[in-house]
DNA sequence: TATATATACCTATCGTAGCTATGTATTTTA
DNA sequence: TAAAATACATAGCTACGATAGGTATATATA
């Protein structure tokens, strides 16, 4: 199975930009908000984006709080400080590779 | 060591486009053209772009040609009509996806 | 009432592909 | 004549997105 090309980092990029935006929010409803906000052309499933959580929670780029609702219980991710910063690191990084490329291809 | 971000198949993206602009290059002039190209921005060692270019080849996408050159072999790499159509292919989805995400964060 | 669908979470496994490090050999420069 | 540049090559590592599959509850439908 081919990996897609210009992927990397970009799941991650979406969710921190995401969180940044709505302060709050659970795996389920971040699943569908990429679709959302990217015309579908980034659509990605529970299996990538709930392991990226736990990873990014782990590193302290996200902070986590169970919550009952519906009475089912929800798992919601917001940024810490690290993550705001992480979310601008990465910003500033795709921003120089897509200049970058784009020169390369537009000469 | 983490993977720098956003960089797959830009490797390959540049390579392609490049052999689109000259026609035929060998692999040690690639790996100078694409900091060149890019204004150092994208960087890539000869560990990285050496087995590409095994690779495309392999699939068909690279023909080569061995030519002596100042007393050295050279392996020059040129676009196949198949690499012509993956350039297309790769371009076509670094668009997408660079609207995709420019979008999404809100440009 | 039974059941299908939507919600909400989770994990295991895989393949790709870029990165580092290292090696060989020749030619050119200091 | 030593060092640097040229030119090729491969081995091993790691990260990470993709697929597939699994659990459980709530709601809509037949």
């Amino acid at each position: 199975m081919p990996n897609p090309p210009f992927m990397t980092g970009v799941p991650e990029l979406l969710i921190l930009n995401l969180l940044r935006e709505r302060e709050e929010m659970y795996g389920y409803e971040i699943v569908a908000a990429i679709g959302d906000a990217t015309g579908q052309t980034v659509s990605l499933k529970e299996g990538v984006v709930y392991p990226l959580l736990h990873g990014l929670e782990q590193d302290g780029v996200l902070k986590t709080q169970r919550r009952p609702a519906n009475g089912r219980t929800r798992v919601y991710y917001a940024l810490t400080s690290k993550g705001v910063r992480r979310l601008f690191e990465l910003t500033d990084e795709w921003r120089r590779l897509q200049r970058a490329v784009t020169r390369a291809l537009g000469g």
